[in-house]
DNA sequence: AATTTTCCCGCAAACGATTGCAGTAACTAT
DNA sequence: ATAGTTACTGCAATCGTTTGCGGGAAAATT
């Protein structure tokens, strides 16, 4: 299907000057009489003129672009942090492209290649559940490409990075637990290999050794975050010879069906069990009872993002920094046992 | 900052070759000798030369790739929506840009024009709230660029779209309220100039109608889906001096926000007030009582946008269709109220 | 009046690929 | 040996822009 777009030419042609004036007048180049800008702009009005930005990428070698791969859009966190790098970009006149690996190695190997292929000038990359070697993310960093992590990161990688301190949100949230009576803490996490998972578990052992607490590894499972997975993690819990008086679950997904798994074997949250999650999701605030859940900064997280990848593609040798943004515990009924005098 | 990238050139020139042997023999064309063919994928390898696909989509007139608009992405409808047709748009070789309104007129214009000039093959919409008139998808028709709305369209646009009957789906979930023993029923919509709100009040009419149940005006509100504002059109319902005994809400986001409300005035659903929302969000099951709402063909929306727009990108003079997907209801614990024998 | 300056504008190369056509060498057929 | 194929490869144009440089005409300066 042929679609008729004018280009720069046509203009000149009608106006019987060359393009290279037709392109200055556009663009508001000086050394342009008054009159042939006028005219230039008029026939291109008249013709509905719009910049084949292909063309003019290729010569810039800039697209103005940056791309932004997450695992996946469903997710509360992810489509929100999207929301603020949009915004962050748009205000510095770059647009983003938004790819989703779906969790996949591949397709996350996949989706940076035609990125890089179609020359954006810069990726925020939040690695996927599977990814576990980051040769792709080493070559973007030889070729100089610009590239800065948020959230799902990896220690391998001496690169720029937005984080938040896991460990030490999940130390507080652990420690609040403790401090509303809870003895027997279990922790519901992600899948092995990631990182975040990982911090968050050490976060939570962490609390335990300050108070004493023993620690007992059934109580602690991983899980892919699925709603399925993630209540028979916590039905395995409650299956227990001695379940657990309190649990962080790291990341809503898994706590909301905690939450579920919970209620469906009537067990009373909190006075029996006490829970906080990770996130922060709005549904939070849905539930019965509510979810106590850490907050994570997710606009100043796109925001830093974005800057520091911004700064990366002004520079020209620039040091990878690591920016750590501090989270907040949001205490609501979850986690709100009545704790004894004693 | 200037990223290394190695050139079809590079490759000639170290080769002594010229760059159209080069580029044929990268691409697998015939008439290319097996030595050289070796040796030219030997040094791209070497090099880690990727094609450069502005360049290439330049010569082509052609990006294999379709821009999606959407109002937002932290929704479940349109996150769901997306990874549908990103899967089928990939397996037709194409790949997608996705990009956000916020529900702003002016940003879908801007959007739909940075997709246009970056030479998309198609685009793929869902308008925003705030687009009343429709100049800038004209535009797209005249000059024949290939477009397919779904979910959010218009009456006034002669093109092709996937939707869903939406009266007849509201129809369907009104009376299913009435069978359940509701006599006063109210409806929760969105804003007043949004089509697919229209039509699903229009159901909820016709079904009022056919059951000869009065229609009180001060039972139908519009707000703007944010949850202050649905819980706020909930608690108006209920300070009327005969509130409802059955809500239809026309999307989840007004539906959970109602219940919360419902929840926090205490009253008893389904027994006092029964519930049927819109979209079967999976955040239904988690509320309780779980959420009675309408499922849409999620899946089959996505696949059959992209079909349609694959169609008009290979055809030359396409007919619009629309194409017009079967709705569901899924009964749960919201709507299920105990009828009385009669 | 001659020279310099200013103002406009066009030429042509460049960005990195693709592609129709022509051309050369080797090989086959007569 | 000559003509006709066949198998490769290169030239140069093209896609739609931008941009350095140079040049001509008008205006300003001396």
């Amino acid at each position: 299907m042929k679609t008729n777009t004018t280009t720069i030419k046509e203009i000149a042609i009608l106006l019987g000057i060359s393009t290279s004036t037709v392109s200055r007048a556009l663009r508001g180049l000086p050394d342009i009489k008054h009159e042939t800008r006028n005219a230039v702009a008029r026939v291109a009005e008249e013709l509905d003129y719009q910049p084949n930005q292909l063309a003019k990428n290729l010569v810039k070698n800039s697209t103005k672009t940056i791309g932004v791969v997450v695992p996946g859009l469903n997710f509360y966190f992810f489509s929100s942090v999207l929301i603020s790098i949009e915004e962050a970009a748009l205000q510095a006149g770059y647009s983003v492209i938004i790819c989703q690996t779906h969790e996949s190695y591949l397709r996350e190997v996949n989706q940076i290649e035609n990125l890089v292929n179609s020359r954006v000038d810069g990726l925020i990359i939040s690695l996927a559940r599977d990814t576990t070697h980051y040769e792709h993310i080493e070559k973007l960093i030889r070729k100089k490409i610009p590239v800065v992590l948020f959230d799902r990161h990896s220690e391998e990688l001496n690169i720029s990075k937005v984080i938040v301190d896991n460990i030490k949100a999940a130390f507080g949230a652990t420690e609040h637990l403790i401090q509303r009576g809870c003895k027997r803490l279990a922790c519901l996490a992600g899948p092995l290999n990631l990182l975040i998972s990982n911090e968050r578990v050490q976060g939570f052992k962490d609390a335990l050794e300050k108070y004493n607490l023993p620690f007992y590894p059934e109580y602690v499972s991983h899980g892919d975050f699925s709603k399925e997975h993630s209540m028979l993690q916590a039905f395995n819990l409650m299956n227990l010879p001695n379940p657990p008086d309190g649990i962080l679950t790291i990341s809503d997904r898994i706590g909301f069906a905690t939450l579920h798994a919970l209620k469906q074997r009537g067990v009373k949250v909190p006075e029996e069990i006490a829970m906080v999650s990770f996130n922060n999701d709005p549904f939070c605030n849905y539930f019965t009872p509510s979810v106590s859940s850490i907050n994570q900064p997710i606009q100043e997280m796109g925001k830093e993002a974005v800057n520091l990848l911004l700064r990366q593609i002004e520079n020209e040798n620039p040091i990878p920094e690591t920016i750590m943004l501090k989270t907040q515990l949001v205490v609501r009924e979850s986690s709100m046992r009545k704790v004894e005098e004693n």
